[in-house]
DNA sequence: ATCGTAAGCGTACGCCGTACGCATGTCAAC
DNA sequence: GTTGACATGCGTACGGCGTACGCTTACGAT
């Protein structure tokens, strides 16, 4: 046991477990996350993690927001729509780079930096003179949309080549014996053959902006 | 120990363990369904169970398709729109019944139920004769706004009266201090004060089936 | 030199999922 | 009626988990 302390790694803080517990995530998944483990990585023993985090699902939830932070905010400036776009983009990148995050996402608390996200989208979609309604629905429509389809999309992504034809196999004699499910199969062929990702994201995003602005000026509700 | 077993539970079934683990998953979330609380349910020991689930993951997999059986699927009929409205209502209904199957519903692979749910949706969407890469979009958009509409749905339902407002107090205090969030607060007692989440649900579902229509017939892609 | 305080940590408790192998009830074959 | 195979239920135990509790140590202020 030395003296002097500086001999090794720094002195353990919260910002340094949540980078850690990040990085641990990212590689092995929140589901395989463990204080014991974490603490193991940090060189330290397990306990001392919680002088700086109240509990495990505490400490979750700082990560989430700790990862938010990366989100660049919906700015308000002339075009509401490419405001949006170009967060949700952003958004969905970093979902992307960390993916555990989606699933946490909607089992969470959002914390201050998720709140700040929710405020800008609200604040452009209103500033863009939106009806109420359609901003309150609006907000809704897009934000499953970046969680929801980055979940689908990973749920896609775990196999490296056209091995999704396996899993689809397996699906197929799971369930009831003899049926052919043909509309499933063409519909995971075009997963497997689709190139670009990022173009349907924006696709259906599109879709939901286009509908906002034709619902508020309309005569709906 | 009795000679006869007559006496008491009828015989243990895969079918009996499952409908008390939706019971329980119901009163209580999956998250405190531990499979020695659910033998202890059954009046068995926690081995037992085993015989007839390979173990908890499998067993989860297994209460949601179950529950997805509960779900009416779309038919072909003459019009697209009306026949996936009513089965997204029906959708809704069951994910709101059982609260912990929306947040299931993204982590799990999809059983038997649950593809063909899948299957009768892209097939309502082709039939309708909307162009391929829009029923392949359509299907995500879809089957994403049920369930994230669900889960956002359900994350404002925990408290009784408006101590939506206190929740929100803690947010903003947790927040960056000084800041005030007038879109946000806006927007939580916009929740609050709505009446029909039913309206709001196919509101934006109806907003999807519009683009969908709009998409395949137009030039886009 | 002393002491208050905060940071790190060792131990232990009560949960969890579940591997393993034994006990028991059922039924077919003889 | 006896036997043996087989499916079903279960008791024990192991390793891992989150974390309560209280001790030790380091250090800055006095």
């Amino acid at each position: 046991m030395p003296t002097k302390k500086s001999d090794a790694k720094l002195t353990l803080s919260r910002d340094r477990i949540l980078t850690e517990a990040i990085a641990f995530a990212d590689e092995f998944g929140t589901e395989a996350l463990s204080m014991r483990k974490l603490a193991e990585r940090l060189d330290v023993g397990a306990m001392s993690l919680y002088r700086h985090v109240a509990n495990k699902d505490e400490m979750i939830e700082a990560m989430l927001d700790v990862a938010c932070r990366k989100i660049e905010p919906p700015v308000v400036d002339g075009d509401w729509q490419h405001s949006i776009r170009t967060s949700s983009a952003s958004a969905h990148r970093v979902l992307l780079d960390h993916e555990w995050m989606a699933g946490e996402w909607t089992n969470r608390r959002p914390g201050p930096a998720r709140i700040g996200y929710m405020e800008a989208i609200l604040k452009v979609l209103t500033e863009a003179g939106l009806d109420s309604s359609v901003v309150y629905r609006g907000y809704h429509a897009i934000t499953m949309h970046i969680v929801g389809f980055t979940i689908q999309q990973l749920s896609y992504k775990n196999l490296p080549d056209g091995e999704d034809l396996e899993a689809l196999a397996t699906e197929v004699l799971t369930a009831i014996e003899g049926a052919d499910l043909p509309y499933l199969t063409a519909h995971v062929q075009a997963h497997v053959a689709g190139d670009d990702h990022g173009d349907e994201f924006v696709f259906v995003l599109d879709l939901i902006l286009d509908g906002l602005s034709r619902a508020s000026s309309g005569a709906r509700i």
